[in-house]
DNA sequence: AGCGTTTCTTAAGATACCTTAAGATTTTTG
DNA sequence: CAAAAATCTTAAGGTATCTTAAGAAACGCT
């Protein structure tokens, strides 16, 4: 199946499009293919497309003063990828989206996609569910930080997210769970044995 | 003002409405009047509103296994308050939401919300923004909590919310940052003197 | 297959933050 | 205005998590 042809299922699971849509739709989007680390924004950028990723696994990060890294999201095929932030506010990114894999990513400009709300407003519907999602989704991650242990959060993240945390190193998830690599290892060694 | 003004007025400063609309979002809210700690929504209920704050200051929060509150946000006049997780997905909340002070609360129940984006289209692009920001806020704090210590975390609710913090006890920004009363106490001590 | 790079582990010492408990202060209520 | 309730502080001892450093294992490229 072509790239293309996954967004528009994706779409298509979750709002109505008629096939005139469809191929309206699939015109806005453009195929960017990246090599496993490579870049696909950068911090100072502003982010100015709304993406998806139709094949592989990507990370966003920042770095803090310290220059250490600090994962925020992590995404595979079928999942959305961005500096939020950046692409809404229209203010430089403070993130970086990085391939941990070959990748291909569909992606539209925030004003190819104004002009889509207007023509096609399943796809404004669809965007409002897709923050709605995003929202909920970080507002559990937000609650897990403030009141979870590690133990407990790195749990929780194994159960939900396997099919990711057998994709990326460990500690790219020490780093996603807000630890330090060392102590995920040792966590692990504490309850597998 | 009449709380519905003040609310017509918040909307018109993000989107465009005519009278007519106007008028007609005006019937779709209603008002609720909150004593100080008064309990707007419980554990356990389906959220079914989006909720505006006219006047006062709530806060949502959630009690762990261990039945100790976690608090999750603050609102004053202006914001918006709800369990979005409930809300969207129609699940008991997890969360209570309670006045801090006598409060004033506008609130719209869902079917109505969903018939009014259909009639005013203006109402979903707001709710589309609201999301946004929503999300964008809850980014930010979530990478504040795994990023940064307890001291830089109080200095920057101190500048950015400089007014809640006045309205609020302390131990209840404590909650709200992930840490203990002490420790604010001792934080506040060692960078006071 | 072999070498460099990436990732994971181990361990010791340090520190940020928590728990408990009690008393001091401020605010609310009758 | 007094009593009760809510909030804030202090202090001692404990625990979770971090830092640093070094070596081991796995992986990726030529």
């Amino acid at each position: 199946m072509e790239p293309i042809d996954t967004l528009i299922q994706h779409f298509r699971e979750r709002i109505t499009l008629t096939d005139h849509d469809a191929r309206y739709v699939s015109e806005c989007f453009h195929v960017v293919t990246l090599k496993k680390k490579e870049i696909l924004l950068h911090t100072g950028e502003v982010s100015s497309h709304m993406r998806y990723i139709a094949e592989g696994c990507l990370r966003s990060y920042y770095m803090d003063e310290e220059a250490r890294e600090h994962i925020i999201q992590f995404g595979i095929e079928g999942w959305w990828v961005n500096d939020l932030y950046s692409y809404l506010t229209r203010t430089p990114a403070k993130q970086f989206i990085q391939a941990l894999e070959h990748s291909i990513v569909l992606q539209i400009h925030r004003d190819t996609l104004h002009q889509l709300y207007d023509r096609v407003p399943a796809i404004e519907r669809f965007f409002r569910f897709k923050f709605e999602k995003a929202y909920v989704a970080l507002q559990d991650r937000t609650l897990n930080t403030l009141s979870k242990t590690a133990e407990e959060r790195y749990f929780e993240f194994r159960s939900k997210y396997r099919d990711i945390e057998q994709r990326v190193p460990q500690y790219m998830i020490a780093s996603y769970l807000g630890m330090t690599p060392e102590f995920l290892s040792a966590l692990r060694k504490k309850t597998t044995t």
